[in-house]
DNA sequence: TTAATCATGTAACACGTTACATGATTGC
DNA sequence: GCAATCATGTAACGTGTTACATGATTAA
């Protein structure tokens, strides 16, 4: 249920169209969450079937007409109750999910040079993210100062500077699978 | 498609029955891909009807009688087509998706005390979760040396130690977090 | 006698992805 | 003239989860 709660984040900050939900959310919580719009329109149609939000449509000239979210006190509600409960999401986060580690597992089936080119490749893509939530944590340092709420960006940066540690781990990991696949060949 | 080529690289271990394969999945992929037996048995339909794999009733008694999946050829192909072309698997491995993270952005919602004690649960789970990485790998070197393939051991090993290293990496960025959400308290 | 192991599945639901449709406005 | 932005969605499909059903054998 996290898109869900994800969207009654955001909507708790206020009042928000669709699209406008879908921009948020890739500028924020894609970090960490990935979701189409056409997932999140149908989110938000049972979000609002089940009380959470309410909806308004304005009419617009010169632009298509646009349908407003509103969370509600259920929703409101519905978020703070969520938070309080994160048993069943730390042990989720306790679950690695990786088809990149199935492959290494079966790394066997092929050739040592396969492999090293997979992990190379790998280690790049991880130099590049780390340097990626790097920087996100000195917009993210900005935009507290800007929107002056110091206090929540504490704990965005703390999600980005996650997102830093898990790439440079990932970097040091594949350092290390390389240079045992080079000892391999030997 | 990770399911299947997980089920497809087991089988070419040898053949085995669905309940036999959901157990090889539970003792040696499920560290980073979990599969339920109802999933497994679908997914075993369609590779059969797609032409990688071919089934065999053997009936038992005293047992419920079972069926036995081989693999194919063109399953064989399949495998090998899979593990040459790892490009979007490794873009997937970049991509984080956690819920428990979701949380931590939301966290300005209600209090540091709150925040703390989540964070010392997920710190616990991440210790533990380390250390069972840690002698999973022990426990690989035994059974490399026991069936005498220490090559595809060597890739077991590396997939453990990518746990290790994720878990590791988890509880320093966990140890951080407590120690900026004790400073705010003051 | 109770739980675990062996062994197969079905049905329904929840969540995620892909592809498509519409159509005006604005900036390069 | 072409792409991007604004703004909404539908349809179909793919993947993952939950709950249930069956029924014999074996070990604690």
């Amino acid at each position: 249920m996290s898109l869900k709660h994800g969207l009654l984040g955001l909507l708790n900050y206020g009042s928000m169209t669709g699209y406008e939900l879908d921009k948020a959310f890739k500028d924020s919580l894609s970090f960490f969450w990935q979701a189409k719009n056409s997932q999140i329109y149908r989110e938000l149609d049972a979000m609002e079937r089940c009380g959470w939000l309410t909806s308004e449509r304005v009419i617009q000239n010169q632009k298509p007409n646009k349908r407003v979210y509103s969370i509600t006190d259920s929703g409101k509600e519905e978020l703070t109750n969520w938070l309080s409960s994160p048993e069943s999401d730390i042990a989720d986060a306790m679950r690695i999910r990786s088809a990149f580690l199935m492959r290494v597992f079966f790394a066997g089936e092929r050739s040592i040079d396969q492999s090293l080119e997979m992990l190379r490749t790998y280690r790049e893509q991880c130099t590049e993210s780390s340097k990626g939530m790097s920087a996100a944590q000195d917009i993210i340092s900005e935009y507290g100062a800007v929107v002056g709420d110091d206090r929540k960006a504490e704990y965005w940066k703390l999600v980005a500077l996650y997102g830093e540690v898990f790439y440079d781990a990932s970097l040091n990991w594949a350092d290390k699978a390389i240079a045992l696949l080079e000892e391999m060949k030997r």
